[in-house]
DNA sequence: CCCTGTCTTAAACATATGTTTGAAACAAGT
DNA sequence: ACTTGTTTCAAACATATGTTTAAGACAGGG
């Protein structure tokens, strides 16, 4: 009884960046993939550890039980995704206001869509999203609330004239939507056009649609209200 | 032991339409109660057998088990939903195209966003499509299928000229994906713009302007690509 | 070589939860 | 009243799963 069981912070923190972390990084990464596959309920513990070739308690020790490993993994995969695609891609570069908006929703696709090594953030947001689990408000407040605010500015951009607040939200959420619902829809989709396979080009494709509708809903023009 | 245990076939089941249904009943209702609020996981059989003022062992007599309750809930509030929204509202009626796809989306949206008493059938749809349960195939087949398609021929209709299968399905995903958007993000929006209610009177105007981006979208126009 | 702090491990623990059981209550027909 | 088929019930069962424990392995300094 050295100890009360478990250390107040997990004591690897502090070496940070070293190269020998290897239980707690195999730890984050194997945890990433089973909540991506399975959502926080019915991944396991026992499944993460089998997979990071760990033992079960050390979920325990170096996290501080399961729910705090979920929202560490969160944070991980939040900076992999940002740092595999960065903003400066994209977002308020140069060129037309239009050509942004095409620019933001080439890279949030590309983001929430990815199904590289580390695939989890796409997945691991469209739960947490569709059905939150107590870790939402910090999701909410370190990675959709920035995005979603500067796509509002740009929204009213190509608006133009004098913004109603109520139709800026609407377009906002008209190119969200659009984006989520490949992730959110994936499963269905899959089994109504079994053949789409979304690589790079597809993306591409994809984002010049919704960029383009997205415009032409928002160039003044006779149809809309 | 007058029997193996399982009756082969839910024995109420015979007496459908008969006014004396309780237990069955009411375990229905609380089933879709509270699969709606916690998912079909973090539900339990007990919280439904309380909520319905049941014993536990009824959802194992009534139907097969918590999984055979599941597939049950879903058809029954698919029914109920249709019966609350009939097609006839705003389908393939009279009128312009145009005015089809406003009807469709107005058809749709009060159909997911429903508050109503059984208001389960958006959220358990929202859930079975995100992260499917098994039970997706056959929500697909009598509910998801049949409305895509019908969207998509509409779609077809507008679109007009040599339609490219590629460019429809883009155009039909852009439509759903405004659409469950409101929907699938609630958790989000709910904070991020506390103060909107989203009433019949929104749900109109939330309606109209989904329509109106998604005509501007698919009129000939030299933006599109 | 021992001491000390860090990590690892197998086993145990506690609890939640779907399911089963066997008997009793009930209803209906005869 | 007896019989028979159906429904309800409390208790038990089995298992999955997050967490804790207590002992050992390991490394670095003294």
């Amino acid at each position: 009884m050295f100890k009360t069981g478990i250390p107040d912070i997990a004591p690897a923190k502090a070496k940070r960046g070293l190269l020998p972390e290897k239980a707690r990084e195999r730890l984050l990464n194997a945890a990433g993939e089973v909540f991506a596959e399975r959502g926080y309920r019915r991944a396991t513990v026992r499944e993460i550890c089998r997979r990071a070739r760990v033992n079960v308690a050390s979920v325990n020790y170096y996290f501080k039980g399961k729910e705090d490993l979920y929202t560490d993994v969160l944070e991980f995969a939040y900076r992999q995704a940002r740092q595999k695609y960065p903003d400066s891609d994209a977002a308020g570069r140069g060129g037309s206001t239009e050509s942004s908006l095409f620019g933001f929703v080439r890279l949030f696709l590309l983001r929430i869509l990815d199904e590289g090594r580390p695939a989890w953030f796409g997945k691991l947001m469209a739960r947490e999203i569709v059905e939150p689990t107590g870790a939402l408000d910090k999701v909410i407040d370190r990675a959709i609330r920035p995005l979603h605010e500067s796509l509002e500015s740009l929204v009213r951009e190509i608006v133009g004239g004098r913004p109603r607040d109520a139709e800026i939200r609407r377009h906002v959420f008209s190119i969200l939507g659009q984006c989520l619902f490949y992730r959110h829809a994936r499963p269905v989709i899959a089994r109504l056009h079994p053949d789409v396979r979304f690589d790079a080009a597809e993306i591409e494709r994809t984002a010049r649609h919704i960029a383009a509708v997205a415009l032409s809903g928002m160039k003044p023009r006779g149809t809309a209200r």
